[in-house]
DNA sequence: CCTTGACTTAAACCAATGTTGAACTTCTAG
DNA sequence: CTAGAAGTTCAACATTGGTTTAAGTCAAGG
C-alpha cells in the first residue's frame, strides 16, 4: 500500500520565499511577526513556509501598492484559508479590487470636491476632468 | 492724501490659522517649519500669516487626502505665489486634479493586474468591474 | 567532522508626519 | 501693571513599515 503520513507540500526556507515572491527575507520575517503569513518550524527552530505564501507574498505587495496597510492585509489574507484552493484566491482577489474599486471612487470623490472649488478657496468651479 | 505705508492684510497668529484651516497648532507650526507655509515674525518672535494660508493649509490637507507626502506638497506650492490671485488657485487645482487622475489611473492598472489574475496567483481572468 | 552559508532573536535604526511636554516669553485685557 | 492665555523652541515620544546589526545556531556538502 502507498504510505499513510501526508506527504509534505514543498516547503519553502525564509530566503526561498522571499527570492521567489520579490521581497527581502527581513520583510518575510516581518510579515511573518505581523500575522500575515504564517509558517511552520523546524526542529533547529527555522520558519518554513508552504508553496502557497508565495502568492500570499505577493498579494501582500499588491494590496501595499494599493494603499493598504499591513493591519488592512491581514484583515483581508483573514479570509484566505491556510492551503487554498483556486476559489479562495477567486475570492481574494475580488475583495481586494472591491477594495481598490473604493479607493477609486474615494479619489473621484476628492476630485469632485477639488473641482467644486468653492470650499478650499472660494473659486468658481473648474472641469474636473484630466 | 490716503496713506503711504502698505497696508498689512489681516495677519493671523498660529492658532487663528489652525481654527480657521481645522488643523491642529502643532500641524501649523510642523507644515512651517517644513516650507509648506511661510510667515512673518513680530518684533516678539510670533509667527503671523497671510489670510490666503488659510486656503493653502487647507489645500494642503486635500493634497495629503490624495496621498501626496509633505515634499511633493511643498514642490506643488512651490507655484504659487505669497499672495495669489485666483488665475493662481486655478492653476493650482488644476495640477492637484491632474495628480489625483494620476492615481487614479494608476489604481485602475492595478486593479487590471490583479483582474488578469495569472501574474499574482495563476489564475483565470476576473471581470474587474466593482 | 567541520566549514560555510543561511537561519534565529532582539534591539537599534530609518523616514515620514506629526503630537506632547517642559521651560520660558509675549501679548492683551482689566 | 499684572494675570493668564497663547506664543516660542527644543527634545522626546508615537506609529508605520520595514532594514540593519550583533551574537549566536542550524543545515548541508565535502
Amino acid at each position: 500500500m502507498t504510505g499513510g503520513v501526508a506527504v509534505r507540500q514543498p516547503y519553502l526556507t525564509v530566503g526561498d520565499l522571499a527570492r521567489a515572491s520579490g521581497v527581502a527575507p527581513s520583510a518575510v520575517r516581518f510579515y511573518e511577526s505581523h500575522g500575515l503569513l504564517t509558517c511552520e518550524r523546524t526542529a533547529g527552530n527555522q520558519r518554513r513556509f508552504g508553496k502557497s505564501d508565495v502568492c500570499r507574498t505577493k498579494v501582500i505587495r499588491v494590496a501595499q501598492r494599493v494603499g493598504l496597510s499591513v493591519a488592512e492585509i491581514k484583515a483581508l489574507l483573514a479570509e484566505l484559508p491556510a492551503d487554498p484552493v483556486l476559489a479562495d484566491w477567486e475570492r481574494l482577489t475580488i475583495s481586494l479590487m472591491a477594495e481598490v474599486n473604493h479607493r477609486i471612487r474615494q479619489l473621484r470623490s476628492v476630485l469632485d470636491e477639488i473641482a467644486s472649488g468653492e470650499e478650499l478657496c472660494h473659486l468658481p468651479p473648474v472641469d474636473r476632468a484630466s
